[in-house]
DNA sequence: AATTCATATAACATCATACAACTTAGGGCG
DNA sequence: CGCCCTAAGTTGTATGATGTTATATGAATT
């Protein structure tokens, strides 16, 4: 027989209990990334248990990005990428959708970007408004009808100004919001013309140079207010096209 | 040799081909959040494979959130909690900390918090407005000594803030920040006596008072600048415990 | 009649084995 | 030396058997 009480959150699940214990490893840096676990063969004498339970084990750690199973190989920790910790929020933020992501979005933004806006102008590298003024030659030269050329750009124009914060929070947080804002764009075109994408690419392209300026001449305040400007127009064509 | 273009997503291995089709159909929400799943050997069937491949895939959807499994019941689409997709952020900011987390954390606090103030000062609403009273007299009554009891209003305090701006974007970033308070807060205490804590406790408080009293106001400026006095004082502790 | 209990059935958990598919390393060959 | 090819090792898949847990059914008790 076992023990009577069985500790509460303990896993009861053999599984379970190996996942933890591998994670336990890997968060301990006992496994370092791109190192190589023990074969399957391996964890099982030493966990005892059957290959079945390993294989589920590392099943799990492998969704929850924590290694990489490569077949006739073996399994390895993950060179962590940020990429499922994102796609998790993004997948909460999309079933939970209420019809309100949209706009939150959009709202987020105006609260998050100004300020990230003003700490880049003030942390920025030379090498980073670099990048930054090869995206608006990248804008520039995309053309009217390629909305999701320009959405990528326009993403990665943010995206690079996040960066430019050098806090490693503020990038990784903002990142599912950039994710969405395609979905928020194909909103606000759903029901527009072509004329009118014209007129917003320009558009676009003037409040990003303002940006620019602002983040060039680390000047905080005007990076701060051109955002804001930026992103106000945003949600005005947002509300415009729900008409 | 493999082939030079692999189409994209298209998951070799059959565990991760059925998992894409599960996640598929919980997408499309063909199964909504608490409803059973087949069982596994109506999947092997549809699918055409074995059991092993069908658990796998289940493993790894349990592993990333998006269904629970009960022993002797079934598979079911879990009632979505955000914590799945939230300890994936924590986990990745861990096990890429460079040692700037702590000081990332205090920073974005910074830049986050006091426009989040702002909108929660026009937003809330009075039970909100309640909800925050009753975290002040909390923190009243907490001992001195309660470190870990104080932590915890604390992030309760600031959560509410969040949530009181009724934009879910807004209050589910925040939750990483939120839960890396602790740590914060350890490394400020580490190396200081108990008579600093008093103080600190008290001073805390007064922080709070100022930030509800503003947002009872529903005066987002005063809110702001408040949060923003509260944060600055805390980056002043954490300055000051690196000596 | 309602509740409790025991039992049967269904579903998941684990184990063991076998074979297929893939990777890698090492040896043979040109 | 470099290429190819084989062989061993590792993961992927399939199958069957058995253990553990949950649920439904119906009998027994109050």
């Amino acid at each position: 027989m076992d023990t009577p009480f069985r500790k509460v959150g303990s896993d009861k699940l053999l599984s379970g209990k190996i996942e933890e214990s591998i994670e336990l490893a890997i968060r301990r840096k006992d496994y370092k990334a791109g190192e190589k676990l023990p074969t399957e063969g391996q964890l099982c004498d030493l966990f005892g248990v059957s290959r079945t339970v390993v294989r589920e084990a590392l099943r799990k750690l492998s969704a929850r990005g924590l290694v990489v199973i490569k077949q006739g190989s073996g399994a390895y920790v993950n060179e962590l990428s940020s990429e499922s910790a994102i796609d998790s929020i993004n997948l909460f933020l999309e079933l939970t959708d209420d019809g309100s992501l949209i706009f939150d979005i959009i709202r987020a933004r105006q609260l998050f970007e100004p300020e990230i806006a003003g700490l880049a102008a003030l942390n920025r590298t030379a090498a980073e408004l670099d990048e930054l003024a090869g995206n608006l030659e990248a804008l520039k030269a995309s053309s009217m009808e390629d909305i999701d050329g320009q959405t990528i750009i326009d993403i990665r124009f943010h995206s690079l100004i996040a960066s430019a914060t050098h806090n490693n929070v503020v990038a990784l947080l903002m990142r599912p919001i950039f994710d969405n804002m395609p979905k928020v764009k194909r909103s606000i075109y759903a029901k527009n013309n072509l004329g009118y994408l014209t007129h917003d690419k320009s558009m676009v392209l003037k409040f990003h140079e303002d940006i620019y300026e602002a983040i060039k001449n680390a000047d905080p305040r005007e990076a701060s207010h051109a955002m804001l400007a930026h992103l106000k127009a945003t949600e005005k064509n947002f509300k415009d096209s729900l008409e």
